[in-house]
Order: C-alpha cells, then sequence, then structure tokens
DNA sequence: ATCGCAACGTAC
DNA sequence: GACGTACGTTGCGATC
C-alpha cells in the first residue's frame, strides 16, 4: 500500500529552536533548529520510508482563523532573529534531501496536512502525520496515525492511534474538536470555559456528542459532570458565542483547494551530493553517516507535457514551486531570441516535463495560451528567491522571456557559463553536448537541427518540438547540480555566484539597450572611401603595369615578388607574406606597396565597419545590438560579435570618423570612462615590484620612469625615443615578450633588444621574480588564476615541443594580468549596475570594450553618470595601487573617449 | 551553393 | 619560434 507521510515542518523547527540550545557552526551560524529539523525529517524518511511525502510550512500569519477571531496566534511573538537566519539553511535542507515543500499563502499549514491526509486516505494511502500538536489528533482514524519523534525520543512512544487518544484524551478522534473548543487551546491563544479541564470537557463530550447538543441542552450539565455542574452551567451559557466560535477555530479544514494532490507527492531520491556537501558546511558529522545511500537508477521518465490550458499551466507552476527548482528553456530560432519572440518554453521539475505551447503557426496548429497568461502565470516563479530557475545560455532565455514581458529569473545555474568557466580554452558547450558529458545523456535533437525543415520552431509541430525542449529542460536541474559541485571543486562557485551569473542580466540589458549609430555619416564615408579606393586601384595598376585584384594576397604576391622583382622578406606556408610590415619595408624600394597600403586600410575600414555597420541597424529602433560572449575568450574577457563592437577603430584620423559616427540618442550623452594603465597596474600590484608600485602610487608617467630606470637616466632627461622603447617593454613584458619580438618591432638589432630587456629585468626584479614564480607555479599545477580564482588550465606547459611549451608559458604569465583586469571590469559593471538600479535613473550601459565602459545618459543625469561610473569603477577592487579612471563625455563616441 | 581555412587587420 | 586575447572580411580551394 503507498504510504503518505505529512510532516509540520514549521511545527519541528519551532520547537527543535527551543528544544536544542546553542549550537553553531565555527563560522558563528547558528544551527540548532537546522540540526533539530534535519534529524527529525532523517528520522521520519528513515523510518517510515514513504512512498510519498511532503513537508509543509505556514507561508504567513493570516488565514481564516485571524479574519474570525484578530485574538488568534496574536499572542505569538516574532520568530528570533537567530531562527529566522536558519530559514534559508532549512529549505536547503529540504531541497537537498529532495523533499516537496508545500506553502500556502493565507492558509495554515495545518489545514493543508488535514486536506492532503483525507485525499490521501480516500485514495487508498496509508497517511502517518508527523507533528507534535494534539490538534491532529482529531484526524485520526483507520489509515491516518500521528508520529513524534521528538517524543520518541525521548521514550514516551511517538506513534498516536485512534485508542492512544481515547485513552490520552477520553473521547473519540472524531469527538477532539468538542473537547478543544471547551478546554481552548493555549499555544494558539483559543480561550476555553474557565474552570474546565480535560476531565470535565470528556465527560461533557461524552455525555452531549457535540458542543451544539450541549449548549441545546445545557439544563443536563450539572448531571452530566462529576462536581460543581450548577456553576458550569452559567458559566457554559455566558460562553456560548466563544464555545462555538472556539469549534470553528480548532476544526482543521480538510477541503482546501490545493495545487497538488497527494499523488503528485511521490518521493524522489535524496541528492546525496548535495545533503553531503550542505551538512559538511553546516558542520553536522553525525548526521553525514546518516544520510541514505545513493538512490537507485531513477525510474523511465514520463513524456513531455503539451501544456494548453490555464489550469493546466498552474498545476506546472504549483509542482514547480513545490520542487523550488526548475529547467527552463524556451524554443527559439537560434541566432535572434533578442529579435524574435519564443515559439514555446518548456519547463521541468522532478521527473515531469511540460510544453506550452505559445505561438506554433502552421496549419491545424492546436489552440496555444496566449502569451498574456503564461506571463502572468510564470512571473511569481521567477520573482521568487526561493525557486531556482537554471537554463543552458541564461542571456538568450532572458530574452526570450522579455518577449513574455517576464523578467530574468531570481535564481539559478546557467549551466553554460557554468561550464565555460570550468573548461574555457573550449568553444562550442552546447546543451546536448555538455549533458552527455557531464551526465551521460542523451538529448533528441530540435526538429530544425534533426534536418526536418528551417530553423524557425513556431513552423514545427508541437509534439515534435515538446520531445526536445522538454528533454532539455529535464536535464538542467540535475547537470546544474552537478556543475555548482564542479565548480565547487574547482574553486570556481564564488565567482560564478557572485560575478558571472549577476552579469548575465546586466548584459541582456546592454544588449537590449544597443548603441545608435548615425548612418547617413557612414553612408557618406562609404562614397567617400570607395572613390578613394577606386582612385588608388588605378593607381596601382599602372604602377604594376597591368590590372589585377588587389584584395588578393596571391595576385599581389605575383605582382611584387615576380613581376616587380621586389624580395621577399618574410615567408608564409603558402608563399610570401604581403602583410603590413612587408608591405612598409618594400614601400622604400618602390610606390606600389605604398599604395596597396592605403587601398588596404580604406578596403579594410569600408568593408568591416562603415558597409557592415549601417546592415545590422535594428529597424525598431534604428540602433546595432550586439551580443555578448560573456566567457568568450580563455582568460575571462568578453566577446562581442555580430557585430564585434570591441574593435571599432580609433588610432587613426579615418578611424575616429567611424567612432564619431556612433552617438547618443537626441537628448542624451555618451560617457566613456576607462581604467588607465590596468594591466600594468595589475603587474604592479603581483609583482609587488617597489619601482613599478611608486610609479603608481604617486601617479608619475609610468613609461618615462620605466625609461630612466632601464636606461639608466634622470627622469627629466628620457628621450622621446627611449620612452617609446619603454612603452614597448611596458606593454610586451606581460605578453612574455622575447628579445626576438621586441628587436622585430622596434626595428632593433637582437642582441641590443636583449640588453635592453636585460637592464629592464635587473632595475624591475620583482617583475622578473613574479614571471619566473608564475611560470613554475603554472608548471606543477598545470593551471594559472587570475586574483579571483578564475581558472585556465594550461597542460601544454608541460610539453617537450619547446614551440608548444614556450606558448603556454607566455600564456601563463598574460592570462593572470589580462584575467584579474576582466574580473575588475565585470565587478565594476555590475556595481554601476546597482547604482543604476537603485537611484531608478535612466542611464544605460550600452558597451563594455576591456578596459573602458560606455554609459548613455539623459542630459540631466549625465553629471551623475560621470560621477557614478568612476565611483564604480575605482573601486572595484583593492589593489596595492590605486585605479585610476579616465571619463569623458561628448554627444559621440569619438569625442567622449 | 556552402564550408573551412589562411591571411590580414581592427580593438584592448 | 619568436607578444597575450578576441572577431570579421576576403580570397580561395574543397565539398556538397
Amino acid at each position: 500500500m503507498p504510504t503518505l507521510t505529512l510532516i509540520d515542518g514549521s511545527g519541528f523547527v519551532f520547537r527543535a529552536f527551543h528544544a536544542i540550545p546553542h549550537l553553531s557552526t565555527t563560522k558563528g551560524q547558528p544551527t540548532n533548529a537546522v540540526y533539530g529539523f534535519t534529524t527529525m525529517l532523517l528520522k521520519a524518511l528513515r523510518e517510515h520510508a514513504p512512498s510519498h511525502v511532503a513537508l509543509v510550512f505556514d507561508a504567513s500569519r493570516k488565514s481564516f482563523r485571524t479574519d474570525l477571531d484578530p485574538t488568534y496566534k496574536a499572542q505569538r511573538p516574532d520568530a528570533p532573529e537567530d531562527l529566522v537566519r536558519q530559514f534559508p539553511l532549512i529549505r536547503d535542507v529540504a531541497r537537498a534531501l529532495d523533499v516537496p515543500v508545500l506553502e500556502e499563502v493565507g492558509v495554515e499549514a495545518d489545514d493543508v496536512i488535514a486536506t492532503l491526509a483525507r485525499r490521501g486516505r480516500a485514495q487508498g494511502f496509508d497517511v502517518v502525520i508527523v507533528t507534535g500538536d494534539k490538534d491532529f489528533a482529531q484526524l485520526v482514524g483507520e489509515g491516518i496515525e500521528l508520529y513524534d519523534p521528538m517524543a520518541e525520543a525521548a521514550g514516551r512512544g511517538g506513534w498516536t492511534r485512534t485508542e492512544d487518544v481515547e485513552r490520552k484524551l477520553g473521547v473519540r478522534p472524531e469527538q477532539v474538536v468538542e473537547l478543544m473548543a471547551l478546554t481552548g487551546d493555549k499555544v494558539d491563544n483559543v480561550p476555553g470555559v474557565p474552570g474546565v479541564g480535560d476531565v470535565t470537557a470528556a465527560a461533557l463530550v461524552r455525555h452531549f456528542g457535540t458542543v451544539e447538543a450541549m449548549l441545546a441542552r445545557p439544563e443536563e450539565i450539572p448531571t452530566a459532570v462529576a462536581r460543581g455542574g450548577v456553576k458550569l452551567k452559567a458559566k457554559v451559557e455566558a460562553l456560548a458565542e466563544r464555545i462555538r466560535l472556539n469549534k470553528v477555530l480548532v476544526t482543521l479544514k480538510e477541503d482546501l483547494p490545493l495545487p497538488l494532490g497527494p499523488t503528485d507527492l511521490a518521493r524522489r531520491p535524496v541528492d546525496t551530493e548535495r545533503a553531503r556537501a550542505l551538512f559538511t558546511e553546516l558542520e553536522f558529522g553525525r548526521l553525514l553517516r546518516e544520510l541514505p545511500a545513493p538512490a537507485q537508477a531513477p525510474s523511465p521518465r514520463e513524456p513531455t507535457q503539451v501544456v494548453v490550458t490555464g489550469a493546466e499551466l498552474a498545476r506546472v507552476v504549483a509542482e514547480i514551486r513545490l520542487a523550488g527548482l526548475a529547467g527552463f528553456r524556451a524554443a527559439f530560432s537560434s541566432p535572434a531570441p533578442r529579435r524574435i519572440a519564443p515559439a514555446g518554453i518548456s519547463l521541468a521539475a522532478g521527473e515531469r516535463s511540460w510544453y506550452v505551447p505559445i505561438q506554433h503557426r502552421y496549419l491545424g496548429a492546436p489552440p496555444q495560451l496566449p502569451a498574456g497568461e503564461v506571463a502572468t502565470a510564470l512571473r511569481p516563479l521567477l520573482e521568487d528567491p526561493a525557486v531556482e530557475i537554471h537554463a543552458h545560455d541564461l542571456k538568450a532565455e532572458i530574452h526570450a522571456l522579455r518577449h513574455l514581458g517576464l523578467p530574468a529569473p531570481a535564481r539559478g545555474i546557467d549551466t553554460e557559463l557554468a561550464n565555460r568557466l570550468l573548461l574555457p580554452a573550449r568553444r562550442e558547450h552546447a546543451l546536448a553536448d555538455v549533458a552527455r558529458e557531464r551526465l551521460g545523456v542523451e538529448i533528441p535533437p530540435a526538429p530544425a537541427d534533426a534536418g526536418k525543415g528551417e530553423g524557425d520552431p513556431a513552423t514545427f509541430p508541437v509534439e515534435e518540438t515538446a520531445v526536445h525542449a522538454g528533454a532539455a529542460a529535464a536535464v538542467l536541474p540535475r547537470l546544474a547540480a552537478t556543475l555548482v559541485q564542479a565548480l565547487r571543486d574547482a574553486g570556481l562557485l564564488r565567482l560564478h555566484e557572485e560575478v558571472e551569473r549577476p552579469l548575465v542580466p546586466v548584459l541582456a540589458g546592454m544588449e537590449q539597450a544597443g548603441v545608435a549609430v548615425d548612418s547617413a555619416a557612414m553612408g557618406s564615408m562609404s562614397v567617400e572611401f570607395g572613390g578613394a579606393m577606386r582612385d588608388l586601384e588605378g593607381r596601382i595598376h599602372a604602377a604594376a603595369g597591368r590590372t589585377f585584384n588587389v584584395a588578393s594576397t596571391r595576385e599581389l604576391a605575383q605582382v611584387l615578388f615576380v613581376e616587380l622583382g621586389l624580395p621577399v622578406v618574410k615567408r608564409l606556408k603558402t608563399g610570401p607574406s604581403t602583410d603590413q610590415d612587408v608591405l612598409e619595408t618594400l614601400a622604400e624600394e618602390h610606390p606600389l606597396p605604398r599604395l596597396v597600403l592605403e587601398h588596404r586600410s580604406l578596403s579594410k575600414l569600408k568593408g568591416t565597419y562603415v558597409d557592415a555597420l549601417p546592415v545590422l541597424i535594428d529597424p525598431s529602433d534604428g540602433r546595432i545590438h550586439t551580443t555578448f560572449n560573456q566567457a568568450g575568450a580563455a582568460t575571462g574577457r568578453l566577446s562581442s560579435q555580430d557585430p564585434n563592437l570591441q574593435n571599432i577603430p580609433v588610432r587613426t584620423e579615418l578611424s575616429r570618423r567611424i567612432r564619431a559616427a556612433f552617438v547618443a540618442a537626441p537628448g542624451s550623452v555618451l560617457v566613456s570612462a576607462d581604467y588607465s594603465q590596468i594591466e600594468l597596474r595589475i603587474l604592479a600590484h603581483y609583482a609587488e615590484d617597489p619601482a613599478l608600485l611608486e610609479s603608481f602610487r604617486i601617479r608619475e608617467d609610468v613609461h618615462a620612469r620605466t625609461a630612466a630606470e632601464t636606461f639608466g637616466v634622470p627622469a627629466g632627461e628620457v628621450t622621446p625615443d627611449q620612452r617609446r622603447v619603454a612603452k614597448v617593454l611596458n606593454f610586451g613584458i606581460a605578453y612574455g615578450l622575447s628579445a626576438f619580438g621586441m628587436a622585430q618591432r622596434l626595428g632593433m638589432p637582437p642582441g641590443e633588444a636583449q640588453a635592453v630587456i636585460d637592464r629592464y629585468f635587473a632595475r624591475y626584479a620583482g617583475v622578473k621574480r613574479w614571471l619566473d614564480a608564475t611560470v613554475a607555479s603554472a608548471r606543477e599545477t598545470g593551471e594559472v588564476r587570475t586574483l579571483w580564482g578564475r581558472r585556465r588550465e594550461l597542460p601544454e606547459i608541460r610539453a617537450r615541443n619547446p614551440g608548444l611549451r614556450q606558448a603556454a608559458e607566455r600564456m601563463a604569465v598574460n592570462t593572470p594580468i589580462q584575467g584579474t583586469a576582466a574580473d575588475i571590469v565585470k565587478i565594476a559593471m555590475l556595481r554601476v549596475d546597482r547604482v543604476l538600479r537603485e537611484e531608478r535613473l535612466a542611464t544605460r550601459m550600452i558597451l563594455q570594450v576591456h578596459d573602458e565602459l560606455l554609459l548613455e545618459a539623459p542630459m540631466a543625469e549625465a553629471e551623475r553618470a560621470e560621477s557614478l561610473l568612476r565611483l564604480a569603477m575605482e573601486g572595484a577592487a583593492e589593489l596595492r595601487v590605486p585605479l585610476d579612471v579616465e571619463v569623458g563625455r561628448a554627444r559621440s563616441w569619438a569625442e567622449a573617449h
């Protein structure tokens, strides 16, 4: 027979708190209530081994009883601070043991339990109510028993059955409400008839059967009781209304409408990993040993249910609430979650998954719930901090949710982001691959990916989409749990929870905001550049003596090295190189290379920016919306694509005209701030090099100082050329610059470059020590980390092949620097976003370019935007040197910079 | 017609 | 072999 165990969660939490004194972790977190509660829960689960179970908590102090009687439970003080601090942990325990939790607002836990008990009994369950509260005696009967683990532990026998009620109270269980109507309930502030205790009340109930019968024939009262009957009659008559009210107050409601029935409460396997981690954190040594053995193989999944009615959706929401977590996946065509509303969404919790079609459009598509109705039903789930919504590529899902008018989920793992943090070198992190690798689970492909047609899921049959989407959502909770453990093991959990996960909605907001581009300016540049290119092309062909495709390196090489007989400067795998360096060299011997260089520059600017960007303007708002990849770079930097707005030109005069076409919306300005020398400051911090630290602390010209130190001249006598060399040194050192590379770059003999590097390291010995120590540590551990613990594995640092090994060594020194800068900028972005939200400003963060943040601020907020941006960025980290920020604002990006 | 790679060049 | 991290365009050969 199936067994249903219903646990009075709130009751046990309070009892445990008062019964167990002073228990806390070494960190000072009080744990007495959690401990008592957990002991009780484990005991109940172990001893009953129920097939179905629910933990029921009070969700609010208001109920129909407080409406009837404002004094009901009114004497109860608020839970003490030390107990309140344990509530989230109690939730975590329930989550880890995977016990369904019910919290219904506006009704009492007792009524929920009574309703479930009755319904369970009616459905053939053997019901056990785990409680210490005698109110429940009224429910006892065939198939419904009470169990109090704490009484049992104290040797007072934990079980209450029909005969126990009769023995203890002297009445049958169904008469307990009559009894309590007379005696009242001190705990709940229900006043009884003065002078009437259990004995007298039981005598009255045995005589009359009900309080109504007693009040109808009060003259019989004196004969019903042993003593003092006359006075009692007067008291009862005076309190008749109170007694009637009491009966209503003490009678548990057994017919509440609940979103879930007993059959929805099937017990799920304990999440042993999660419980182990939690108990370890809570320092519950003894309980760790009591954890149930890992669950057996899970039962076969139910097929994904297609949800097309409001009632079904309400039930889904209730079930997710109860589970406290869900997988979420929207069905959208791959490239454009930001622009195109999803065809439907899938959700999964426990062993179930659902697909909610919203706008499948094809001949014969079923009637579907309106998007507004879906949104209304789902909103509480997304906003509830007690519900974790897990997603793969959360930023895309946030865009999908926005189409429904829904906010980003308050909590939950981004499984793609988590996997990227763990494996930053890897490019592809498709859900199907990650699920297969980490869980051994196969997800059936989406209909479009299975080659069944075009990409838009809205054009596919609901059932086919549901199969994929449901399976994808279903895998997410387990995947999230696995990844959390992996992140914890790798020391990356904090980075995920405190930096990367909170950044996801911020980036989604930036993508959504976009940046305005002056397409007219781009248009005239296109014409102008095109004309200049045609002109150059003519001169190039004239110089070559024939026509050829200037853009083809192969044809150009033929012209330069065969037909004109110019010397080959650099060889590639496929032939001689014609890159910028080579052409610069050849320009000394022939006019053609210089013309090609000019042509290339124009061609690059025109092709990559001037012509490409206007096409990407979203006609709905006239702005360009990039896509940020949050873990696109192995070091932790963001990347930007479609278009890449992180490589908009800036250096040349022509480039700045392109940047000038990035403008603020009418009435707004662009506010730009960039970190000054952030990577060199991080190097100074790591290396603790006195000279470098001092340069930043006294805010001197760091390149001039490096030149003075390296060339042994007084600071005032540094030549521009020496400063130029020092600048290359300062930039190159963190990249693992070699003498050869430096010689190449500066056009000096390698021997001379080596001498400069040697002198630099002599003066900046701390830097040299740090570089060596970092490589040594990387060789030891096979990985490097940033200041916030971001990890990059470098297996090739132990390679025999010197090329591979040296490349890994350069990554080993560069990654902590570049990656720490990335950490700092991400933290700065979170700080900026928080202030903008707190102050409810209309200013938007719109771009991040590695060490620069770009805001768009209404004129009226420009001042404030500038100062908050500076403060947020300067305060993002505490290094051994200050973080300096340069801020500017203007109508265009070129001028703001 | 589509894909993938090489070469090149833009940013930080 | 020689300076880290990205992305986009073009040309061009391979493949469908």
